[in-house]
DNA sequence: AACAACTAGACAAAGCCTTGACGACACTAT
DNA sequence: ATAGTGTCGTCAAGGCTTTGTCTAGTTGTT
């Protein structure tokens, strides 16, 4: 893609005894010997006076050590990067979900989400986050939807309705809901899926929350996702569902606005449904408009009245929660 | 000590006796000897009165003595032709120790982000992500900023406008980057914080990267952080800075878009620079306009022109990488 | 004599190497 | 809770090499 600017030609490649390198990365001695014998971290050449270390090694080592940093074990790292560290970043977030105490969404008790709101009021982004981050590690990514995401959001609005919120709040907590569900977007990801999901909002369509949990949904679920973000023209959206060979597609259609906005965005779905080719399912969801509904209708497109209705055909594509 | 220079006045070459060098290096004068019987590190002509080392003779010492210092061993470091000497005393490349303050991302290791384009083009969202996710782990925030998030971005518009890319395909990156920012601001969330920083984009203005890499260097710098997204109207960003009681408020402006866009977005960071209060920094970056650039300068605001800056400002407030 | 510099040899300190083991910590399974 | 089980940084012992310093003896100059 890029040319990778190296040393200069003719130069010998430099080595670095364990000392110097001790010195380079920080580690110590001690350590740097242990991990090449557990792990064969690094493999430097030797000669009569030692080891000797290549630029690569110290680069490898850097890195190693910054992993070690931000709390991996370097039992995992070594082991993992020479396997491109898949399990790593897919396994401490589906470990961490898949067996969360109360299964199931059913059942649901009202979580309290006044810490959070109180949070918001004092603008203490820190304590609101750290909230909804202590909700979000209890809770399955189903419960998170029902129990923290709609209810803070409807919270949300109603509150912003009776001017118990400003504005910024509001975005505040958008902001904090946005952080944190991509964050669980990515721990939910997983290698193995039976089946792929595209996920966008057509052109015009600014609202991204909708496609966000269902694609949260769909990932802790087990299913592929290929995540497009909001705004995107319906034939890019077409050619998109085609290059990445997805079983469906899920687009987010709150459907506010002018008249001239909802008509555009209308046409655009009436595109996407026509252009796509027929073994690929159309989902759309997030209005509860009647004329966007029944304009729907008439198309070859799948209607999502609710997260429910989501989930039950995500099971039928193989989904299991 | 008497005369330092043996030959006549005039003559180019000076040469040192051995207490001379000794006191020039630093290095013992027993040390000096055994370096020439040993491994003839230097061979300085003789005279009756003993060893004439010359200027390039005590350049070459000045070097071995700093490769020593740094971790090499004399009876290596001899080996090494002078270039090599060199260029391994001040080798750039290995200095990328995570904590060093200096530079934020020149000179640094070129990652290969082949990988992450490779799955892009093939609408791979799972793998991509992984290999983000990989370099995320591995790399502190500031190194994300610099070799990930910003090569990244480069290239991708690079790419775009080549015609390598389709916008879906720029939208998938753009996302891609968004969640795992947003992860990764969330992972630096720290609670004692010296001092809290909010920010925002005003209204009109859509683009987010900016101040969520902002916001993702501050985090992880220590510093508070109230992020509000983009979008919002200047009022609410007062308000907000008032009753969250930050440092300083970061407003990103890319100043793309229509003369008359530009100019409301322009007339909005006007209004945040007066109504803010004066103990509150406004700091603002993103755009290269020279236009917007100016009328910054106007008004009390600190304009940012790079990461950089911003960092440097981030280390005034307290923070530390 | 006193002094500086030299050579050659000697030597102890310090480095590096390997193997093995210990203690702190985190997880797991009763 | 408690007791296994594992991981990981560090330390220790014992052997080898490297390296800075020291000693002794010599030479030439002041």
């Amino acid at each position: 893609m890029r040319g990778v600017k190296y040393k200069k030609e003719g130069e010998k490649k430099m080595q670095y005894p364990i000392r110097a390198v001790s010195k380079l990365t920080g580690l110590s001695i001690d350590t740097l010997r242990a991990w090449e014998r557990r792990y064969q971290a690094v493999t430097p050449e030797r000669d009569v006076r030692g080891r000797l270390y290549s630029e690569a090694d110290v680069q490898k080592l850097h890195l190693l050590r910054a992993g070690v940093e931000r709390g991996h074990t370097i039992g995992r790292l070594t082991t993992l990067s020479d396997q491109e560290l898949k399990a790593l970043i897919e396994n401490p977030a589906a470990e961490v979900r898949a067996f969360n105490p109360m299964s199931g969404g059913d059942g649901q008790q009202q979580l309290n989400l006044e810490p959070v709101f109180s949070a918001i009021e004092r603008f203490d982004y820190t304590e609101a986050d750290r909230e909804l981050g202590r909700l979000a590690t209890l809770l399955s990514p189903r419960q998170l939807v029902h129990q923290v995401a709609l209810p803070l959001m409807r919270q949300t609005g109603d509150a912003w309705h009776d001017g118990k919120l400003s504005i910024a709040q509001e975005h505040l907590i958008s902001a904090l809901l946005r952080n944190l569900l991509g964050a669980v977007v990515r721990l939910s990801i997983k290698t193995d899926s039976p089946s792929k999901l595209l996920f966008s909002t057509p052109a015009g369509e600014l609202h991204e929350f909708g496609i966000l949990l269902s694609a949260m949904l769909a990932a802790s679920g087990g299913l592929g996702i290929v995540y497009l973000g909001i705004n995107l023209p319906a034939e890019e959206i077409v050619v998109a569902a085609n290059k990445s060979d997805v079983q469906a597609v899920v687009v987010g259609l709150v459907g506010a606005g002018s008249e001239k906005a909802i008509s555009k965005q209308m046409q655009q779905v009436r595109q996407v449904a026509d252009e796509l080719p027929p073994r690929t399912e159309l989902w759309i969801g997030g209005t509860q408009s009647d004329e966007i509904i029944t304009a729907i209708k008439q198309t070859r497109a799948l209607w999502l009245s609710d997260f429910d209705e989501l989930e039950k055909h995500l099971r039928r594509l193989g989904a299991r929660f």
